[in-house]
DNA sequence: GGTCGGTTCAAACGATCGTTTGAGGATACG
DNA sequence: CGTATCCTCAAACGATCGTTTGAACCGACC
């Protein structure tokens, strides 16, 4: 099937396809290393376990994801002329971008299984990993609407996420049309995701 | 463990909870009859497989739901001083009071899991059986912002759901205090939520 | 050529899965 | 009492799971 790259490269990328469309649990390591043309035992053999292996399927991308967004977000913080749209942008587009990346717009599927399934396990590796970027994220906005409180602005950070991670995933009615472009559909979400997100954390 | 109603009761009890905390694939019927304190062999009995268990599980809960959603809109809608606030209030309200009804806060975690899981499968059982339920908020939602394009107002009704969905589901950063009631919790919740909602979907 | 670490392979391991079976208990009605 | 119906039970079924094993392959280096 998918011939290029190392074995490892190979099992990551069948990987991130087949836990998005059949999850953790429903994906087998047989279903896996079949799709990924290597053998049965070479997942314990590069990866030590199933278990690690789902985890370097999240670092390789979020590690990605993350770099992404402190990059774009350094572009754009501190200045004096930066606007909420500058800094939602930060936030929001390496995310689509890394949607449809790759394998398609599977990994964000992966991420929201996973937030449904690992729950706590997820959150403190999330949090003990990536936890830095949200907090200049969250120390950006505060700079730029001082006039909020902190956990209004926590609520008002928390529910932008939950409209980003919904629209990324792809639910929802608003179902792609055949005949729109990958990135013609990725530039009308990002554009209707970041002034919903604007009038949602700018509101009095 | 679970002593109280009936079998199917028991283990349709039993299912919420483990489905939500483990999984589909991840709950075994052992843990599950284990746990209601049933026969193994019960659930093939009352519910002829696991699928349909599954199924039954989502009933129960999205009937109730359903309902709960109609009757709040049918005593706002039409009338000439209905709010914004007062049909979001009808569509997240009866959300926020299932998501810690019966076994606590555990099922909408089984249905974004579900969400995640089953994708199509799920997605067109929603939309054949509960489908009718979002064509009555549309109309209520595009009656009060008759200014806004049939696209643009699907957008930004799928944005606000992600946000309820995210926010009934206890990801993201804010997390309860321990000290504050689970009554609190929802009404703050939901006026986070409606205000948020508000916001996003009348701005111009 | 010989050998050695890294990698792939087919085969098997024990565990656990959803489901089925057939015997037995419980209750109601004649 | 007889029996018919609904339900529960322990036990087993075949299938599939993640993992392990030990032999075979392979290019690099002496």
């Amino acid at each position: 099937m998918n011939s290029s790259g190392s074995t490892k490269e190979r099992i990551l990328g069948a990987a991130e396809v087949l836990f998005a469309q059949r999850g953790f649990d429903g994906a087998s390591l047989r279903q896996l290393t079949t799709a990924a043309g290597v053998n049965l035992a070479a997942v314990n053999y590069h990866f030590g376990s199933k278990d690690k292996l789902v985890e370097q399927v999240f670092r390789r991308r979020l590690d990605a994801l993350n770099a992404s967004r402190l990059t774009a977000l350094a572009k754009v913080a501190g200045a004096a002329d930066t606007t909420l749209e500058d800094v939602l942008d930060a936030y929001i587009r390496p995310a689509l971008d890394l949607s449809h990346d790759g394998s398609g717009s599977l990994f964000m599927r992966v991420l929201a299984r996973a937030f449904a399934e690992h729950d706590d396990t997820l959150r403190q590796f999330l949090s003990a990993n990536y936890g830095h970027v949200m907090r200049q994220f969250t120390a950006e906005f505060a700079r730029l609407l001082p006039q909020l409180s902190k956990p209004e602005l926590y609520w008002r950070i928390d529910l932008v996420t939950g409209a980003l991670t919904h629209a990324m995933s792809g639910f929802g009615m608003i179902q792609r049309q055949k005949d729109v472009s990958e990135n013609a559909h990725r530039e009308e979400t990002a554009r209707h995701l970041i002034r919903f997100a604007v009038a949602g954390l700018s509101h009095p």
